[in-house]
DNA sequence: CTTCAAGGTGAACACCGTTCGCCTTTGATG
DNA sequence: CATCAAAGGCGAACGGTGTTCACCTTGAAG
């Protein structure tokens, strides 16, 4: 009787999720995550194969949620540099949100083309944001550095004591700097990369 | 008999980091690491408190390496912006050759100012090449901002699948861009750092 | 020679992910 | 209705982790 809602993947998911989110990732371990469904922990392995599907099932959830938070940020501007500069906003606001959650998906494997799910997503709505930039829509190169850009500093801000006084302001400082150098590709005679170390 | 050199911190610090960056990260337990040694596991806290105490010293040890690899680079060349973009090369050639040590040092603390160790001499060593080409001697932000993206970078390429078409291209872009962006700030009127978010 | 601290040792502890046999519940089938 | 097979929760265990602690050896100092 008050037959408690029997445990679903998606009931796993979330409370995982919610532990992560609120406790950290000590939290997440398989008996504890049980004792939240009032489940024991080998029950749980009837719907994950491992720990490490269930952390799976909840990256992709969350790269779910930042990719709805990117592409919103992006909708609400007109040129395509302050569409980019929005996201950009977006994913830094988003990882500082969520730390926990955005440690998780350390690298969100944003060339993982082969990898058909909402990563992929993810990363075709930042190609197009930047090749709107660039002028070129498929700018795998620029894309990769922006990505880059972005997850560098979010890992380094959320590593803990970035202080008080011009860091934080680093971050638009980098954005511009990108978003510029993507802009002028527009002009320029066919993407000059600099032959970095061979000089 | 043949006294199988006396533990010492140093040597367990460089079996440890031997065995990091040949076996990885799992081959890195203290049961593991004490037979290398010809040595239990218990013995090993006679000399680090415990393994994390034992992480640390791997990990200066490591920033050690990289900050004479990115010191030498960036003397091998005599204008601001190519002494940059050397030590950037430098970083992540280093990060590549050595993933399981760069992985250790997540986030390698640019900001720590604080604390006094190896870390803060990296960080001045960057912010010395980046304050050279900005024109401001202290200019955090700027450093920063080069510091996440040659991190960001590094993680991406070692999480895995970077293709081999653009994508490695991907960093002399943005790192071209940068430095770029950064030298323009010498003759801008006071760093104007765009509103990012705000428009 | 005695003493004493430094340091290696083995056995334990707690915690982790995971497995496996058991047993109840449940819904479909004859 | 009776039966039965599958689904799924349970408890106990296994192996692996970091760590502790009482013990014992050993080499040097008094």
């Amino acid at each position: 009787m008050v037959f408690p809602a029997k445990l679903t993947p998606e009931g796993i998911m979330h409370r995982a999720l919610e532990l992560l989110e609120t406790q950290g990732p000590d939290a997440l371990n398989m008996r504890t995550l049980a004792e939240g469904l009032s489940v024991r922990a080998s029950s749980l392995y009837r719907h994950y194969a491992d720990r490490a599907a269930l952390l799976s099932a909840v990256e992709e959830r969350t790269i779910l949620d930042l990719h709805a938070v990117m592409a919103q940020a992006g909708e609400r501007h007109t040129t395509p540099a302050a569409r980019l500069r929005a996201a950009g906003d977006a994913y830094l606001a988003y990882a500082l949100a969520h730390p926990h959650l955005y440690a998780l998906l350390l690298a969100p494997r944003p060339p993982a083309v082969a990898t058909p799910g909402p990563g992929k997503d993810l990363w075709k709505l930042v190609l197009r944001l930047v090749g709107a930039v660039s002028g070129d829509p498929d700018d795998t190169a620029r894309t990769v550095a922006f990505w880059a850009y972005l997850h560098g500093f979010s890992l380094l801000q959320l590593s803990g004591q970035l202080g008080l006084s011009g860091d934080q302001g680093g971050f638009p400082v980098g954005l511009e700097a990108l978003i510029d150098g993507f802009g002028k590709a527009k002009k320029g005679a066919g993407t000059s990369v600099p032959a970095s170390a061979s000089i």
